[in-house]
RNA sequence: GGACCCGUGGUGUAGCGGCCCAACAUGCCAGCCUGUCACGCUGGAGAUCGCCGGUUCGAAUCCGGUCGGGUCCGCCA
């Protein structure tokens, strides 16, 4: 591009650009300084910038100014050198950095800005930092490499994403962020309106109602990298505001979105990080019955094995002599396994730790069966299954000697998340996951809805436009035969719906579905879950009334960005691939956000606290 | 809303009733040093142990509260 120079009167390379090939020609470079080792008569200052650092050498005898300057730097100086590029002295090459046969022989030293001692180290890459003080000083956080580095790589993913729908059709479309509240399950933010006293906006839960809206527009096929916003708790994997992928398409069924989103996925994790496999392709796919089934969870991490194995079949002639097992059983619950490899020879410690676990997940309990060397069984429950039942059990699992079986009996919903549970946090301690794959699976066919206790209604299991299977729609019923008559039994309790999830190593990477773009199914849909018609108009009215001028079939899905990062950076904590991430209570502790509002503006709005006022703006931040 | 963990010079940690007006490493400052690249050597400065209160003859250390950070449950179509 013409306009685009590299060279500025700043520079005439980048830290990282120069090589042997250029000894012997004159540079100028501009950046920080990485680090200083004056030798007396000889100072060397390690140049650096995001493409790399430079070793800079400045020599007395060459030049004293220069050599003055260069006294008075320090670590993070902002700092032009001019001089020569010359060849590395034979032995003293440094092979760790890309321009380690080389260096600057500076000339001349002009101190662009001065640092003060920073509050941790950019230097260091292994360094611990409180994390909390990064965040509070993130810009030099960003200094360091391995969080530049991701910054980076999610620039690339971006980019790849973008790519990739371009040369596919899609249009790109901008929606906007001050919008009608949406009621989609989470908590919306809300911003007043000076111009409309006493009304609110909400930012978007996510672009979802628009675009279905751009559907029915024609736009055929939408994408966009889309800020979303939920009020709800943080975890290290969500924040207040975080980015989506948000894609939709027309004319397609559930076939045609996950065949793209597919093939979409895998050129962009191709092209984001070439070096880590890809698992297994086409994607497995599993109903979501299945994966509760085999795996405990709607969102397993493939990368390893470990399967719940069905205990029932054992004891379908006679009881297991163990009343947890057989009462389970009786009532229509169900026993469950899995084999820990390796672990036969766990300590009653570690025992008490995976009870502990399993407890937190909701179970009453945890039966354990070590598999000693020998063969022989060690367990809490030889004593009512006897020593033959025990060996059944542990042969039924599929263990074998030195592994450790751990079985939980209870409802079928609470065994299936308890060893789902504890399959994954085997799975983690053991090391059974290569952090190098990157595993992908389906999950679809989710039930349409879940039974809401409290207020005795369906509740859509996801979004509540998602279509439903088509062998499916006469489900879509009560008991009762009256729809504002809903009941725990009714048949719409097993409607399946055309929803489907991505998932990656472990964590539900995103969602979508085929919406019903059918007034009348939508209608039963939301009468099941206790909608009355001006009520729906209230909440959704204008996508019901573009629904009345010819809505074409369609589908799509939305990707969290930040989790994509996030695994293609190998990070639990979506926090490090964001470059201005929030604290658990919701902060920013480099903006001191959320702060105490200018009364003015407040005024100007009409608006005024009722509640326990917010203490005084916390402590200025940096000195 | 709930459970748990953490808070000690700039940074990371040790100390967990008196031996501590707090130790170690690194950083910082000064001096010396012409081939280093985590340069080296010598010397120096730097902390009322997050904050408030209590127990005790005595608290960094024990207790309560509070603030901040984190993990998890609830919550999050």
């Amino acid at each position: 591009m013409p306009g685009d120079r590299l060279a500025t009167p700043y520079r005439t390379h980048t830290c990282g650009a120069l090589r042997s090939s250029d000894a012997g020609s004159t540079a100028r470079l501009s950046g920080w300084v990485h680090r200083r080792r004056d030798h007396g008569q000889l100072i060397f200052l390690d140049l650096r910038d995001r493409h790399g650092i430079t070793q800079v050498v400045v020599d007395k005898s060459d030049d004293p100014d220069a050599h003055a300057v260069a006294s008075r730097v320090r670590s993070e100086f902002v700092v032009t050198v001019d001089g020569e590029v010359a060849r590395r002295l034979t032995g003293t090459e440094n092979r760790r950095l890309p321009t380690g046969e080389i260096e600057l022989r500076g000339r001349a030293v002009r101190i662009l800005s001065e640092s003060k001692t920073p509050p941790f180290y950019i230097n260091d890459p292994d360094a611990q930092i409180d994390e909390a003080l990064r965040l509070r000083y993130r810009y030099l956080d960003i200094r360091r490499e391995a969080m530049s580095e991701r910054l980076f790589l999610r620039s690339r993913l971006v980019q790849a994403i973008r790519k990739v729908h371009h040369a596919h059709g899609f249009v790109e479309v901008e929606t906007p962020n001050l919008i009608k509240s949406t009621p989609e399950g989470a908590r919306d933010f809300i911003v007043p309106s000076r111009l409309q006293p006493g009304s609110v906006y909400a930012l978007p839960q996510s672009p979802q109602q628009l675009k279905q809206l751009l559907m029915v527009a024609g736009v055929d096929r939408y994408f966009q990298i889309a800020r979303c916003f939920r009020d709800e708790d943080l975890r290290g994997d969500r924040q207040p505001e975080f980015t989506q992928l948000d894609l939709e398409m027309s004319f397609v069924d559930e076939d045609a979105v996950m065949a793209f989103v597919e093939a979409m996925v895998i050129e962009v994790c191709r092209s984001t990080t070439p070096d880590r496999p890809i698992a297994e392709t086409p994607f497995p796919r599993f109903t979501y019955a299945e994966a509760m089934e085999r795996f405990g969870t709607d969102k397993p991490d493939l990368r390893f094995g470990i399967e719940l194995v069905d205990l029932a079949p054992l004891w379908s002639e006679a009881p297991s002599g163990f009343r947890v097992f057989d009462d389970a059983l009786h009532d229509g619950g169900r026993v469950k396994a899995i084999v820990a490899p390796g672990m036969g020879g766990i300590s009653r410690r570690e025992i008490d730790e995976l009870t502990e676990r399993a407890k937190r997940l909701g179970a009453k309990g945890l039966v354990w069966l070590a598999v000693e060397e020998t063969g022989a069984v060690r367990s809490s429950v030889s004593k009512f299954l006897g020593e033959d039942g025990a060996e059944r059990l542990v042969a039924h699992a599929g263990a074998n000697p030195g592994d450790l079986v751990l079985v939980v009996a209870d409802e079928t919903a609470v065994t299936s998340e308890v060893l789902g549970g504890l399959r994954a946090e085997l799975g983690g301690r053991l090391g059974l996951a290569d952090p190098e794959v990157l595993s992908f699976c389906w999950i679809h066919r989710f039930p349409m809805y879940k039974w809401d206790v409290e207020n005795e209604r369906w509740d859509a299991t996801h979004n509540p436009f998602s279509g439903v299977l088509p062998e499916d729609e006469e489900l879509l019923t009560t008991t009762a035969g009256d729809l504002a008559k809903p009941a725990p039994d009714d048949p719409a309790g097993r409607a399946r719906a055309l929803q489907y999830d991505i998932t990656l190593n472990g964590w539900e990477l995103g969602g979508g579905s085929i919406r019903i773009h059918r007034r009348d199914l939508l209608a039963r849909s939301f009468a099941l879950q206790g909608q009355t018609e001006a009520g729906m108009n209230e909440k959704f009215g204008a996508l019901l009334e573009a629904f009345e001028y010819g809505p074409p079939p369609h589908g799509g899905i939305a990707i969290g960005i930040d989790r994509w990062a996030a695994l293609l950076a190998d990070q639990r904590n979506i926090r490090e691939v964001m470059a201005f991430p929030k604290t658990q209570s919701g902060g920013d502790l480099m903006l001191d956000a959320p702060s105490a509002p200018d009364p003015a503006q407040f005024a100007e709005l009409g608006l005024r606290f009722v509640g326990a006022p917010r203490r005084d703006p916390a402590t200025p931040p940096a000195e």
